[in-house]
Order: C-alpha cells, then sequence, then structure tokens
DNA sequence: CGCATATTCTAACAACCGTTAGAGTAATAG
DNA sequence: CTATTACTCTAACGGTTGTTAGAATATGCG
C-alpha cells in the first residue's frame, strides 16, 4: 500500500489522458455516427447497425469504446442490450462537434452542398419563431422519423408520419398550409425526401436542419409520447 | 470534370469523418495540454513547448495536427510562430470535453482528489456573486497567471500577481481581506502554490476553480489590458 | 554574405486502431 | 435438452499515430 507521492507533471498528464478518452471515443466517424443515432433514443445493437450500415460486430465493437469513455450504457431487456446515452450531455458534445466541424472545415462545407439541391427547401426561422407559429397553426411541423424516435422526444405541437408511411399517409397532411419537415438533425437525408416527395405533390415544404438534439441544445423544450 | 454523383452513403460518410478530424485532435492528452494553455493567450513554439512540458519538435507536430483539424492558426513575427485559437468555441470545447470527463470518469475524480491536500481551501461560490463581493471590495481576486495572460484576458476586478513574483510582492496583499486566487483553470497548479504560499504567510486564502476559459464559457464577462 | 535562432520536414520504430472472421456466451423458445 | 437469436470476445491484418533524432528551411543580425 505504499502510494509514492506522484508529482506534478505525473498527474497532470493522468489529467489530460483521462480527458483524451473522451476525445479518442470522438474520433471515430462511425463512433460519431453511433452518437447521433442515439441522441433519438435508446436503441439495441442490430438497430444500431443496421442505421449507421455496419456490421454487428463492428457496432459492438464501436459500442465497447464508447462504453469505456462512459459516453453510453447499455441495458438487457431479454435477448436484446439496448445502449443509451449516458446523459443528454453527450448529445451537446455531439452538436458542439458538428458545428465546429461544420463552421471551420471546408470540406465539410462541400459535402454538405452536395446534399441541398435546391437551397431555398430551407427553412431559416429561429426555434422560438417556430414554435410561435406552430402554436398559432400557421405551420405544420412534421416529424419524419421512426415513431419510437418520435414518442421518445420531438418538437413541441409536431405530428409524426414516419418518412416510409408519408406516401400512404399523404392526405393527412392539408394542402393550404406550409410544412416544416425535420428528422434526426442535419447529417440526416429523411427530412430531404419527405421536402422531395410532398413539393412534387403539390405541396409547399420546407426542410428545418436542426433535430431534437440541437434543438433541447439551445434551450429550447421538447415534447414526448404521442 | 466528370463529377460522379455519390450516394447517400457516401457522402454521409464524408460529413462524420470531416466532424471526426475535430475529434481526432482533441484525441491526444498533449494536444489538449496545448489548448488548455492556449486558452490563456497567443504563444509561440518555444513556450508552448515548455509549459506543456514536451520537445519542442514534439510541440511542433502536434501543433501541425491542430492546425490540419482548424483549431489553431499560426501567425509568424520575426523569427517566431505564435499560435492561438481559431476562436473561443474552440475553449468552449476544452471546457466541455473537460466537464464531461471530470463528471464521468472516475480516474479522472481520483486524480483530482490528489491534487486537493485541504477542500476547505476552495470557493464555492458562483460567478455572478464572486462578481459583485469583488466589486465592493469585499474580496481580493488575485491571477497568479503570467503577466502577458492576464493582459490578454482576466476576470474583472482581479489584480495581477504572477505567482513566481507572488514572494517579493508579499506586502502589496492587505493581511485583512479574504483572496481568492485563480489560474489557467482546474488543472492548472499556481493558484495550489499560490494558497499555500499565502495561507503559511498568515492570509486568509482560498482557491477558485475556474480559469478565464470556463469563467466566459459561462457567458460572464472578461477584463483586457493591464 | 555567413551564422545563430526558431521552427518544420523526413525517416524510423514501436504502439495502437479499425476492421473482419471465427469462436464463445447469454437468454429464450420449443 | 437442443436450436435460435443477439451480442461479445479473441486473434489477426494492414494502416495510422506518437515520439525521437537528424536534416532542412526561414528569418534576423553583423
Amino acid at each position: 500500500m505504499a502510494a509514492m507521492k506522484k508529482s506534478g507533471r505525473e498527474i497532470k498528464n493522468l489529467l489530460y489522458e483521462q480527458v483524451a478518452r473522451i476525445g479518442k471515443a470522438a474520433s471515430s466517424p462511425k463512433r460519431l455516427e453511433l452518437i447521433e443515432i442515439l441522441c433519438q433514443g435508446e436503441k439495441n445493437v442490430d438497430e444500431l447497425a443496421g442505421a449507421a450500415e455496419i456490421s454487428v460486430k463492428l457496432a459492438s465493437a464501436h459500442l465497447k469504446e464508447l462504453k469505456a469513455a462512459r459516453l453510453v450504457e447499455g441495458r438487457r431487456e431479454g435477448k436484446n442490450i439496448f445502449y443509451r446515452l449516458v446523459d443528454s450531455q453527450v448529445a451537446d458534445l455531439w452538436v458542439m462537434l458538428r458545428a465546429l466541424a461544420e463552421e471551420r472545415l471546408l470540406e465539410l462545407q462541400a459535402a454538405m452542398r452536395e446534399l441541398v439541391s435546391r437551397p431555398e427547401e430551407l427553412y431559416a426561422v429561429g426555434g422560438k419563431q417556430l414554435l410561435a407559429q406552430a402554436k398559432r397553426g400557421e405551420v405544420l411541423v412534421l416529424d419524419v422519423r421512426p415513431a419510437d424516435e418520435y414518442e421518445t422526444a420531438h418538437l413541441p405541437y409536431a405530428r409524426s408520419i414516419p418518412l416510409a408511411e408519408l406516401k400512404s399517409r399523404l392526405d393527412e397532411i392539408p394542402t393550404g398550409k406550409p410544412v416544416v419537415a425535420y428528422c434526426r438533425g442535419p447529417f440526416c437525408l429523411m427530412a430531404r425526401e419527405a421536402v422531395d416527395l410532398l413539393t412534387r405533390r403539390g405541396r409547399q415544404a420546407v426542410r428545418m436542419e436542426v433535430g431534437v438534439a440541437e434543438w433541447r441544445s439551445q434551450g429550447l423544450p421538447l415534447a414526448t409520447g404521442e
């Protein structure tokens, strides 16, 4: 039990090494994608692997890393293990990293531009203003993510129609009112596809960049349940 | 110029890879230490290497990485190249990573405990309250960092006495008034040493954990100049 | 110009990481 | 009990990173 007294430099090295564990967890594209998916709610390994388009084995390995850095935690439920973010600060970290990268890295801006075919599709209004418009019923806020993600957390006044069901549930969308569609965040393609479909069918539809993680990290309120 | 249209997955991979560049830059303890030092103001390579206790060559290599991730930028002035954070969001990232690690990683908490010999040394009052106390002159806020860091940015009403000069300038510190000392942040040892010295010399002195980066990231005001 | 100083570049090696395949484990259904 | 599903562990590979030493570059001085 002879605990040798450590020098200032030795302790400092320990401290920075610990913080670097968080950075290391955030240094792999696949792990970041897993974090983004987990921002939408808890998922089992199969769902995560499917959403990130990687093998279950690889997803499992990355989740192990994220768990070791204490960014996610797992919960067994029968045959499945459901992973979730350890707390919403992790979602804030993802939002911050993404924002920093988007602002400073030209390569990312270029890749984003490849995704935006029609820039006029973008809803460029602040969160609070959208909230007011939605409350007054001036716009229809549309959540096109899978139903379980909507139930976990969604924007106030938002209506859930998962992208996969949108074509068959078009009649639920009024033709007169402008639609503002959102999905998992700026890197997600679902809202883009939804807006494409809706405008082809004669609706006035625009896309919103933020997802629930960005919304919450701005301090705006979320709703849960049906 | 035949720009092949990329699939959704290919573009997504590109996007996450770009964000991972930021994470990668933050995945090395030495780079994090360099970022923390740069939170105090711009420095040349020699100063950075000295402060982080690494070789100039290694510091240069790490700075190159940080530059590639667009977290820092360099400016030549005569023989020296001065590096600085690209903007204060980078300092916010450091503060966030540190806070997340401190909250979740038991190993870091254990290492921090090795540094705090007397927990009663800690000043446990919020920023706004300290500001009010300092304005009314009830406490002496003491910045023990090098003078150039004080000039770049310091807490309002703070007085600068660099740690190296503290012993010879003790007479500038009134015996009656409580002293609150701060330095570069929670991982920095300077304020601890200052409090040790001051209490041995009969002053009532406590340490504050935050540095200018943490202070600013809480939205509190800073002062510059002498 | 040549010399000193400050910094970067190149090359090298060991350690580490992402990925895959194959074996292993834990819970459930029959 | 066996079979199935869901996930993890182990081992192995090629590629990347941290670190160091030595050569090279840029600036300023006399």
